[in-house]
DNA sequence: ATCGTCGGATTGTTGAACAAATCGCTCAAT
DNA sequence: ATTGAGCGATTTGTTCAACAATCCGACGAT
C-alpha cells in the first residue's frame, strides 16, 4: 500500500495507538482552553497574538495555528483584522446549544447500549451522588458532564463523542456566570438516577422522555440566568 | 461598549451582514474543498505543503492555516510529521456518519418547524423530482442533499445546521465510489415525497420513523459498497 | 457635537531559514 | 533471504523578520 493507513475505520485506534508528541500548537491550544474553562480568560476578552506569543515563549505563527483550532471548536471568534475574542454566547446561543444536545443525547440514550457502557452511566451516578454527600459543587459540576458524556458514549460513535465535548466545552464558557447558585446541580440529582434506572430497565423511550424533559428544564433554567 | 459584539445571540447575522472579504487562508481552503467535492483528490492522496503553496501561488504557512480549517471538517487528516491526507473513511465511518445523521436529522424532524421551513422541504422535493424527469442524476444528488439540509434547517440551529454540513461534505468523498450506480438516489425520491407529506401533516413522529427507516436503508447500500 | 485626518497598534501574509522527523535506498551481517 | 544499520533526500514543524492592510482612538477643524 503505497498511501499510509490514513483515516478508515481503524483511523481512531491508530491515532489512539500512535506515538506522537502534540505539535507546538496543540499544546498551546490545551493551555488556552484550560484558561478558558477556568474561567481566567472571560468571555469577550481579547486574545492578542502577540502578547501570547511572548508568554508562552512560542513564535506568534503558531499561535496562530492554535487560534485556528479554537475557532473551529467556537470557543474562539475571529474578527477579520481586528482578532479573536474569547467566544460569549447570548440567549439565542443557549437555545441552540440545548437544541444540539437534545439531538445528541435523545438519540443516543434511544439506541441504547452495551451493557458496560450503560455500566458508565450508573457510575457517573454515584459519582455525583458522592460529590453530593461531600458538598463538592466542584465536584458535582464535573460528575454531571460525565453523566451526560456518558448518555452519548451509548451511541459508540466518535463523531458524537466529539461534538458533545464540544458543546460541553462551550457551555463551560458561561457556567461561569451560572454557577453563582451553589445548588445549580444539586436538583438535577435525581433526575440523573430516574433517567438512569430507566435506562437500565431497558425502558429506551422513558428514559429518552425523561432526558428530553430535564433539558429543557435545564435549558429555561440556564436563559434565566443569561438575561432573556 | 468596549468589547466588539463577539458572538452572542446577534453574531450569526452580524457576521453574514459584515462586509468582510474571506482571507486567503480561507479562500484556498474553500479551493481544496471544491477539489475534495469535485473528487479531483481522491481519498487518501497526499497534499503537500510546498506544492499547494505554488500551485495556488500563496505563502506554504497560509496553506498550514487552510489545513486546520479542513483538518477540523475532517475532510482531511493529519499525520504529525508526515503530512495531512484526503480522508478516506472506512465501513466503521460510514456507520459513524449515519449514526450523526439519526441523530441530527431525525432529532429536527421530530420538533417539526415553521412553515416555510416545511415549504423549502417541499422545494427540495420537488427539485429532485424534476432532476428524475431530466434524468439528471447530477442534479439528483444535490436535490437529494437539499432535502435533508432542509430537514436539518427545521430546527432553525446554526450549529446543527454546520454540523450537517460537514457531515454531507465528508459523506461527499466516498460518494464518488458510491455513484457508479447510476440510479442510486433514484429510489429514494418516493421515499422524501412520503416523509414530506407526513412532515407537512403535521404527522412529525411519523416523519421520523419513515426518515429513520430511509437513513438504515441507505447506510446499509452505502456500506455494502464500501467493502463490509 | 460631527466630521475628517493622522498615527499607533494589530492582524494578515509572505519569504527564508533551520531542526527534526520520515522515507526510500543501499549495503553489510546473519 | 531477511534483518538491520546507516545515509541522503524530502517534508514537516517552528521560528523570525518584514511589510501591507486594516482598525482604533485621539486630535483638531468646522
Amino acid at each position: 500500500m503505497t498511501t499510509p493507513e490514513v483515516a478508515s475505520g481503524s483511523q481512531a485506534a491508530a491515532a489512539r495507538l500512535r506515538v506522537t508528541v502534540p505539535s507546538v500548537a496543540d499544546r498551546v491550544a490545551a493551555e488556552l482552553r484550560l484558561q478558558l474553562a477556568e474561567g481566567l480568560l472571560l468571555p469577550g476578552a481579547r486574545l492578542t497574538e502577540s502578547t501570547i506569543a511572548e508568554d508562552l515563549g512560542v513564535s506568534r505563527n503558531t499561535v496562530r495555528e492554535a487560534f485556528a483550532e479554537l475557532a473551529a471548536e467556537r470557543l474562539v471568534v475571529r474578527l477579520p483584522n481586528r482578532g479573536v475574542f474569547v467566544a460569549s454566547l447570548g440567549p439565542g446561543d443557549v437555545h441552540d446549544v440545548y437544541t444540539v444536545r437534545r439531538a445528541i443525547e435523545v438519540s443516543a440514550i434511544r439506541a441504547g447500549g452495551a451493557p458496560e457502557r450503560v455500566a458508565a452511566v450508573r457510575a457517573a451516578v454515584e459519582e455525583g451522588k458522592a460529590a453530593a454527600a461531600a458538598d463538592d459543587e466542584e465536584a458535582l459540576g464535573t460528575a454531571n458532564q460525565h453523566f451526560h458524556g456518558a448518555i452519548v458514549a451509548l451511541a459508540e460513535s466518535r463523531r458524537l463523542d466529539t461534538m458533545m465535548s464540544q458543546v460541553l466545552a462551550e457551555m463551560r464558557l458561561f457556567f461561569h456566570k451560572a454557577t453563582v447558585d451553589a445548588h445549580f446541580y444539586r436538583g438535577y440529582l435525581d433526575d440523573n438516577e430516574e433517567i438512569c434506572t430507566a435506562l437500565e430497565a431497558g425502558e429506551l423511550d422513558r428514559a429518552g422522555s425523561l432526558l428530553l424533559s430535564y433539558l429543557d428544564r435545564s435549558e429555561e433554567k440556564q436563559s434565566a440566568v443569561h438575561g432573556d
